[in-house]
DNA sequence: GTCTATACCATGATAGAC
DNA sequence: GTCTATCATGGTATAGAC
C-alpha cells in the first residue's frame, strides 16, 4: 500500500522476525494463558534463543501486549470494514461470529477473561488502551444504532450490552461444548450467538 | 446432625484448622487465581508454617480442589433446598443469582473459567467430578422442567443451556461493570440475569 | 502436627563473545 | 542481533528437631 517501500533488507527481515515472534506468542497465549506461557517456549517455537527475544521486546508483559494489540487492530479493521448498509444488529452479530471463529481456530479471545497479571499489564499500556477505546467507541455506536432500529433492548445501558458481547467472545462455553465434540464448530458458534442475542427464554 | 458427636478434641481441632486453610485458599483463589496463588501466601493467611500445609494437603492442586469441592457441595445444598413448588425457571434464576452474589462478596466462581492447570487438576479429581456430575444432573432436570413449562427454548439442547448458565456465573462482565462503579451490586446482578435469560433483543 | 531450615527446580532476565 | 552460559528469584516440596 505504501508508496515508500524502500525498507532495507535488514529492516524487512526484522519485521518478519518480529511477526513470527508475535505469532508464536499469540498461539501460546491462546493455549496456556499468560501466566503459564514461558519465554523459553516462545523462543523454542520461533526457533531462536531466549535472549534474542529480549532484544525485540523488553519484557514478557510487553510481548503479550504486542500480541493483544495486533489482535485489537485486526478487530478494528474488521469492524471498520463491515458493510454499513446492513442493519446494525447484523453487524454486531458478524463481529461476535468473527471473534468466535478466530477462537475456534486456536486464536486469542478479544478480551482477557481472567483476573490475571496480564490484564493489569494491559491496563497500563497506553497503546493498548487507545486501541481498546477506539473499539469501544465503534461498537458503542453500533449498539446505539441497533437500539434505534429496535433490535436491541433500550432498557439496557450500552455499556452493559458491550461487555456482554465481549464476554461472549471469551465464553468458556465454547471449550466445554467442544470437549463433548457432539456439535460441529458452526453449531457451537450458532448456539453462542443465539443464547447471547435471543436469551434462553 | 450426627448422633455420634464423639470426636476427640484433637480431631475437632483438626477439622477447624482444615476449614481455616480451605477458607484462606478460597479467598486467595478468588483474588488471584490458581497460578498466582502461592503456598506461602496461604500459610501466611492461616498463620501457620508452609510445611504444615503439606501435612494436611499433599499438593497445591489438592488444596485448590478441596476448596472447589466445598463450593460445589454448598451449591448442591442450595439447589436441593430450593422450593420445589416454584416454577423451574425461577429456581434456575435463583441459583444463578446466588452464585453471582457469592462472587460479589469475594467468593469463587462455581466453575473455573480459565484454561488453566487448575481445570486439568480438577478433571482428574474423582471426588470433584462426582460432585459436578451430581450438580449437572440436578440442573439438567430443572432445565428440562423449565422447557416443559414453556419458559426455556426447546430448540436449545439442555447441555447448551447448562453451560450458558455456568458461564454466566463466572462472567467477566461482572468485574468490568464493577470497575466503573456506576451501578450497585444488585443492578449488576440484575443485568447479568436479564441478559442471560432474556437476551439482548 | 507444628516449626525452622533447606533442597531442588523452573523461570524471567542479563552478560559478553561473535 | 544472535548465540551460550549464567544469575537471581521465587515457588513446590521435604527433612528433621521438638
Amino acid at each position: 500500500m505504501s508508496t515508500e517501500p524502500k525498507l532495507s533488507f535488514k529492516q524487512q527481515q526484522l519485521i518478519v522476525r518480529e511477526n513470527a515472534i508475535v505469532d508464536a506468542t499469540n498461539n501460546l497465549l491462546a493455549k496456556k494463558g499468560f501466566d503459564l506461557m514461558t519465554m523459553d517456549e516462545v523462543a523454542a517455537e520461533v526457533g531462536i534463543a531466549k535472549a534474542s527475544l529480549y532484544k525485540h521486546f523488553p519484557s514478557k508483559e510487553a510481548l503479550a501486549a504486542a500480541a493483544m494489540i495486533r489482535l485489537l487492530e485486526n478487530t478494528l479493521a474488521f469492524v471498520r470494514g463491515l458493510a454499513a448498509d446492513q442493519p446494525a444488529i447484523s453487524q454486531l452479530k458478524n463481529v461476535l461470529q468473527w471473534a468466535l471463529e478466530i477462537r475456534m481456530k486456536g486464536g486469542l479471545p478479544t478480551l482477557p477473561a481472567e483476573n490475571t497479571s496480564l490484564r493489569d499489564a494491559l491496563l497500563n499500556n497506553p497503546r493498548y488502551i487507545s486501541r481498546l477505546m477506539d473499539l469501544n467507541e465503534l461498537m458503542g455506536e453500533l449498539i446505539e444504532k441497533a437500539k434505534a432500529e429496535g433490535s436491541i433492548r433500550k432498557d439496557l445501558p450500552t455499556e452493559v450490552v458491550l461487555f456482554t458481547v465481549y464476554a461472549r467472545s471469551c465464553d468458556p462455553t465454547l471449550d466445554y461444548l467442544r470437549m463433548g465434540d457432539q456439535y460441529s464448530d458452526d453449531q457451537v458458534i450458532h448456539f453462542l450467538l443465539t443464547t447471547c442475542f435471543d436469551g434462553l427464554h
